[in-house]
DNA sequence: TTAATTGTCCGTCATATACA
DNA sequence: TGTATATGACGGACAATTAA
């Protein structure tokens, strides 16, 4: 499938460039959601903020400090955001000034893999031989092994004994053969679609948030519009009464 | 019943932007 | 300046709806 792509973008490339360069030219590029809502939000005091994105070290926050698992963190459709912590416990917190004050607790047996279909964004758990499962859309898990020098990942079907393909085993500086360059391009490429898979997720999560804040903030002015109407109104009465 | 249409979600690519 | 991240655009998959 990505050789298609890669085929289907290398014969249309004269052409599509040149269409994808006069579109971006027209599209200005606006800032990011979280910047806009975040300067709406300094502007109108009732206009939630989007949560700045923390880096692994330092941004878990600190009811949630010992998880295993980086960047389990998610909101749900309600707005509630949902923590997955060591052992399989999921927290869950409604949106709050803090984020994740006022967080519940509940504990969820990991029962094998997940039924065919269904939609697991990311999940871990520890599986009977030893190894972490992240599972990852595509009805696919990436498996680290818990024994070696290093920690190894492979790619797997949920269900499936053997591994589809090692993507990530070896340290850069020990490559050597053309084979094992290529393994590590691959690699590469697998952890920057993983990252953008995610980030893109993300980027329409804010996305959504976004734009309900742009619509909450439509109301809320045609409410204040329709009053300073009927105020408008009232003061013309006063002022010039009707004279029959 | 079935094909067409519509809406939504998701993954990927290209590229602008942020940052060290 | 190179790298990581954010986001618009695009196309595919899938479910729900609609018209014939």
């Amino acid at each position: 499938m990505v050789a298609t792509i890669a085929e289907t973008d290398e014969s249309a490339e004269s052409e599509g460039v040149i269409d994808s360069h006069k579109r971006r030219e027209i599209l200005s590029r606006r800032p990011s959601y979280r910047k806009i809502l975040n300067e709406l939000s300094s502007d109108v005091p009732g206009v939630p903020k989007i949560e700045e994105e923390k880096s692994e070290e330092e941004g878990t926050p600190p009811n949630i400090a010992t998880m295993a698992v980086p960047t389990s963190i998610y909101q749900t459709s309600t707005g509630q955001y949902i923590a997955i912590a060591q052992g399989g416990t999921i927290q869950i917190s409604n949106p709050g000034s803090d984020g994740v004050q006022g967080l519940q607790a509940l504990t969820m047996t990991n029962s094998g893999a997940p039924p065919p279909g269904a939609t697991i964004v990311q999940y871990a758990a520890q599986s009977a031989d030893g190894t972490q499962q992240f599972f990852v859309p595509g009805s696919q898990v990436v498996v680290q092994a818990a024994t070696g020098d290093m920690p190894t990942y492979q790619i797997r079907a949920p269900t499936a004994a053997l591994p589809r393909g090692v993507v990530m085993a070896a340290s850069p500086g020990s490559l050597h053969s053309p084979q094992q360059l290529a393994e590590e391009a691959t690699r590469k490429r697998e952890l920057r679609l993983m990252k953008n898979r995610e980030a893109a997720k993300e980027c329409r999560r804010r996305k959504k948030e976004y734009v309900k804040c742009l619509e909450s903030r439509v109301a809320m002015l045609e409410v204040q519009n329709k009053k300073l109407i009927e105020e408008l109104e009232t003061l013309k009465d006063i002022c010039s009464p009707k004279t029959d």
